[in-house]
RNA sequence: GUGGCUGUAGCUCAAAGGUUAGAGCGCCGGACUGUGGCUCCGGAGGCUGCGGGUUCAAGUCCCGUCAGCCACCCCA
């Protein structure tokens, strides 16, 4: 069909502008109450930025072209490549640890489906120079407080939190080798999605015994804090390597957000560079894809070009939380709204009707007025159709006067205002 | 990239292969030339996603294509 949108792409008509900006306000909001700095980078790219170090997987769905220069470029498909750049520039300088947050409009050419378009927003907050797990529970704090910024309590909205570190001991001491690691992680993570007998024959496929198998699962399927604290136990250094995640989940505790987390071996992640603790938010009802991941990528900025900082952070994308708002019939208030509609009696009133208009706009209030010669009835419609509070009615008695008359469309009660008094009165509620 | 389901007005949906494709909501106008919401009346708005085919006749059946949704894949 003409006059559409391109597939993945998406027109904001005013109801859905005003829902973004809802989202962005408050995750501007909340970030700036954890100390984080926004910073931006450009939306178009050298392509070899991401061919060169991103994954596979995202060279796939890169929007590239070359542009008139003769160089190939790419719309950013992420943000952490460009904020690798941005901080490696400038690593002397920075004071540590970095909280740098963006809110980038981000490209993937791939099939689109809900909750997955072509093109998104996505809030990024990265905490760089900080290796313990203070700074992991921070920036999973940040996600869930702009969460609870918009409504959601540990009812409608879980994190569930794992790490790298801790799965691949308790999957070692199951007796899953090194090389067969990445394998035993992609079995893990289809945990909730597939039979049983698949995921054994996967990981059958992999050469692992039996027993092993059953350890694999099992491991993957701790879910809540005491079958983690069983499954440590039988570690032989009793395991201490869960010693950042613990302290992580106790500092969300101290941090009163204990009620949203559980603690999951089956989150995993897809991306490679992940090295320390992982964590997905989800809604409670699991209808939807995740809200939210991230996690600790130690390593990731090196691998980059960039300094050798240790980073945690995650992305939100703004296409999730919308669905979740709209499932959940939380509508944003939208832009402040009229505080009056200016209605002019007869076609002479037309001259007050813009000196009002314009004084009262200079002075901050809201109005607006009709363009044209209309009767008062047609004029009171379209002010009631804006939801403007007041109608300010301006007639030949009314100027004579230098009055005008102030009609409350909620009560229906009229009131006399001299001309000059009307931004005090209309400034009011 | 693979497979399945679905495409009719701005929106939600009718129309058992048979006149000129309808309704509700929304929009515009009127009843109502100094008072809105309600009511009543009228109007605009459709190449039935697009292109082919079958048929005396296609919104309806068939094929293709595009788009949307869903499941894979992968991830945000």
């Amino acid at each position: 069909m003409q006059g559409q949108a391109l597939p993945g792409f998406r027109d904001f008509f005013p109801a859905e502008a005003a829902l973004r900006q809802h989202i962005f306000a408050v995750w501007r909001e909340v970030a700036s109450r954890y100390g984080f700095e926004e910073y931006d980078g450009p939306p178009l790219e050298a392509l070899e930025l991401y061919t060169d170090k991103s994954g596979e997987e995202i060279v796939g769905q890169l929007y590239e072209f070359e542009d008139r220069g003769g160089r190939r470029v790419a719309l950013r498909p992420e943000m952490t490549p460009t904020l690798a750049r941005m901080v490696a520039s400038r690593a002397q300088a920075l004071k540590k640890p970095i909280r740098w947050f963006a809110i980038p409009q981000l490209f993937r050419y791939e099939r689109q489906q809900r909750g997955r378009l072509r093109e998104h927003f996505q809030l990024n907050m990265d905490l760089l120079g900080e290796p313990g797990p203070l700074a992991d529970a921070e920036v999973i704090a940040a996600a869930l407080d702009v969460l609870r910024a918009l409504g959601f309590g540990p009812d409608a909205v879980r994190v569930r939190l794992s790490d790298r570190r801790v799965l691949r001991a308790l999957l070692a001491h199951a007796g899953v080798s090194d090389p067969q690691l990445p394998a035993a992680y992609a079995a893990i993570d289809k945990i909730d999605r597939e039979p049983r007998e698949v995921l054994e024959a996967r990981l059958a496929k992999l050469g692992l015994a039996e027993p092993v198998i059953a350890a694999t699962l099992a491991v993957g399927n701790v879910r809540g804090r005491e079958p983690f604290r069983a499954a440590l136990a039988s570690l032989p250094d009793g395991g201490e390597v869960a010693d950042p995640l613990v302290e992580c989940v106790a500092a969300l505790d101290a941090m009163q957000l204990g009620a949203f987390v559980d603690v999951d071996l089956s989150i995993v992640r897809g991306l490679a560079y992940y090295t320390g603790i992982v964590f997905e938010l989800f809604d409670a009802g699991r209808s939807l894809r995740a809200i939210c991941g991230g996690g600790r990528y130690d390593g990731l900025l090196t691998a980059l070009g960039g300094p050798d900082l240790p980073a945690v952070g995650f992305g939100m994308g703004d296409v999730v939380l919308g669905e979740l708002l709209a499932e959940r019939g939380i509508h944003p208030a939208g832009a402040a709204g009229l505080q009056a509609f200016l209605v002019g009696v007869t076609a002479e009133d037309t001259e007050t009707v813009l000196a009002l208009a314009h004084r009262l706009r200079d002075t901050g209030i809201r109005v607006e007025f009709a363009l044209k010669a209309q009767s008062v009835g047609k004029q009171l419609k379209l002010a009631a159709a804006r939801n403007a509070p007041r109608a300010v009615i301006v007639g030949p008695d009314e100027r004579a006067a230098g009055e005008a008359l102030v009609r409350d469309l909620g009560t229906g009660t009229e009131a006399r205002v001299a001309f000059d008094r009307l931004n005090d009165v209309l400034a009011q509620q």
